[in-house]
DNA sequence: CCTACCGATCGGTAGG
DNA sequence: CCTACCGATCGGTAGG
């Protein structure tokens, strides 16, 4: 850290380094960012870079942390006005399927590094699935509530559609980002609306 | 090439080489898989693995083929023997489910590279794509011979069925590879028979 | 926050 | 198919 800055121009760089990450990651993978990289686009020296988090899995790390609560802030916080329940759930896929559809963000930066660390044991796929394990549970409590007030019938099986929402939202990621279909975003609604009996 | 050995060793040593390339990409990705990785793996030189390929994008092309074929080989071929239209489909979705539950594959080597290179445009992309839209038109072409035998709705929407089912393998694939849950395939199974009316 | 530097590895080539 | 080599880049450190 500089002595010659404050505290707080500190931490402003430390999230320009953030942002600038989560913008190469979102084209090129979390692995595909380099500290080398970072350094050149924002007119730093690598030590620079690198000294605000200590080593690249920090980085990692840190910049997977910035992408769950930029999705936290954006889908469940903008659903949390609605009925709890069924309305409540459909209203935080339709944000899940506009966030992914947004450009800028290269889809849902969860998902691909869901896939890019599936098969890499470490911290930053344990964090993947802690976060992707929120967003179920979410989900989970969200149907519970539609069976409880019979907006779902009584033998819904709970996880099996967290199951199959899941899906929805990945064959949407999938369709945007690399079919860039347009109907896309439709067809996930149509599927999500059937699913939750709409 | 050398001149010391045979056109067939040639090709077996070629084929060795992908077959490695296929066993490190599962894990590390398709960027993942270096020269000098596959070098050490296989007890050759650099200069003894990039010889047969060129470029290490042609080696990712080639190892992507490989996969295809694969998957070709193994899905639609086992599901040819069963009658056209729903029992097909059904099979064949059975097939993929399987095929990504099985050790050593690393799950659905295809989908895994199409979330890699969804953005980054190139050669590689493009075979990914070319790849992934013979499987839908091959769901598709089943999904009307359903319709028109009567196993299906006449006012199917079939290609919002291909996404939807293309839904399921995605979510089978996550819950095999990251969250390594015995019941993704039975999970599956349950969903695509409900999609196909079963 | 920088300069200067480290050993390791990257993709790839020359020449045999 | 190998040895020997190329310039570039990797993650990271020392010292200021």
């Amino acid at each position: 850290m500089s002595p010659r800055k404050s505290a707080v121009e500190t931490a402003a760089t430390r999230t320009r380094i953030i942002e600038c990450a989560l913008t190469l990651a979102s084209a090129e993978g979390l692995e595909g960012v380099t500290i080398g990289r970072l350094a050149t686009e924002l007119g730093m020296s690598k030590a620079g870079v690198i000294g605000h988090f200590g080593t690249k899995e920090a980085l990692q790390l840190a910049t997977l942390d910035a992408a769950v609560e930029k999705f936290a802030d954006r889908v469940p916080a903008r659903a949390a006005g609605a009925d709890p329940g069924v309305d409540r759930l459909t209203r935080a896929f339709d944000e899940w399927i506009a966030y992914m559809a947004d450009e800028g963000h290269g889809g849902c930066f969860l998902t691909s590094v869901a896939t890019e660390f599936d098969g890499r044991p470490g911290p930053v796929r344990d964090a993947v699935l802690a976060a992707l394990s929120r967003w179920s549970d979410y989900a989970a409590a969200e149907l519970r509530t539609a069976v409880d007030a019979g907006d779902l019938p009584p033998d819904t099986d709970v996880d099996q559609l967290v199951f199959e929402l899941g899906g929805v939202g990945l064959a949407a990621g999938q369709a945007i980002q690399l079919h860039r279909d347009p109907a896309a975003p439709e067809r996930a609604r149509r599927a999500i609306d059937r699913l939750l009996g709409r």
